[in-house]
DNA sequence: GTCGTACATGCTCTTGCGGTTATATAGCTG
DNA sequence: CAGCTATATAACCGCAAGAGCATGTACGAC
């Protein structure tokens, strides 16, 4: 969805396209498979129970995202896991990440001047 | 994509919808929003410079994941983010963000080993 | 009650993704 | 060269997502 726009934007520098590469479980299992080892298309498509082609499509797509990169040996192609990209995931996700935290000092000091007579027990 | 699926997955706790919701910019933009303070359903259609009926479809999707949750108010529904959806996005990235770390310390070994004559300059 | 506001829902349309099959390309083998 | 392997690309299909428009619903004001 966007696609297009996206990849076409990116290389353009505006928006991170992982997202939207992301967002399918095929391509999020591709990635965990190459977070072991680089990998052979025809392995992923084993591992994938999906077609060749199939396969081929969704490496382009993580391809021209920069989440993968691609080494040619004879007819053979590996393929490995690029984290770059994941960086910026990474990055949209820390305001957020901050805000969690908050909460949690939030929660300790409210805690900490609870009277005693309401305070939950702490174990141990 | 795959939405129907997964929101049926993740009602029984299996799956991230996360990834599927935010590759949305525009569900993004609302949550980028809704972390400076709750808003109405009107200021998002503003914000967004979308329709009115857009706007609801998006918060939709953004409720039933969890990553938003509302408070009536008269005929106005405050919207306000809900971070722990989130933090399976951070889950997920974790065993990532441990491979750049790891990157980042080889490198620094790699620096300490190397004979200084090929070492690069180290500003400061 | 009627009217106006704030929002949700239903419908329809278009577009683009993800899938498969068939075919093209590149490289090795003999 | 022909034939096999490994992968990419092309062509096509089905379906669901996103967008707009019209309508429904809930609440307050009068």
């Amino acid at each position: 969805m966007l696609l297009r726009l996206y990849s076409c934007l990116d290389m353009l520098g505006f928006v991170s396209a992982p997202f939207e590469v992301l967002a399918e479980p095929r391509r999020r299992q591709i990635l965990d498979l190459l977070r072991q080892r680089p990998r052979l298309v025809g392995e992923l498509t084993d591992e994938l129970g999906l077609s060749q082609p199939g396969v081929s499509k969704h490496l382009r797509v993580l391809r021209e995202a920069g989440l993968v990169g691609v080494r040619q040996d004879a007819q053979r192609r590996w393929y490995e896991l690029r984290l770059e990209p994941l960086r910026e995931l990474d990055a949209w996700l820390h305001p957020y990440r901050i805000l969690w935290d908050r909460a949690l000092d939030d929660l300790e000091d409210h805690l900490d001047t609870m009277p005693d007579e309401v305070r939950p027990r702490t174990e141990g």
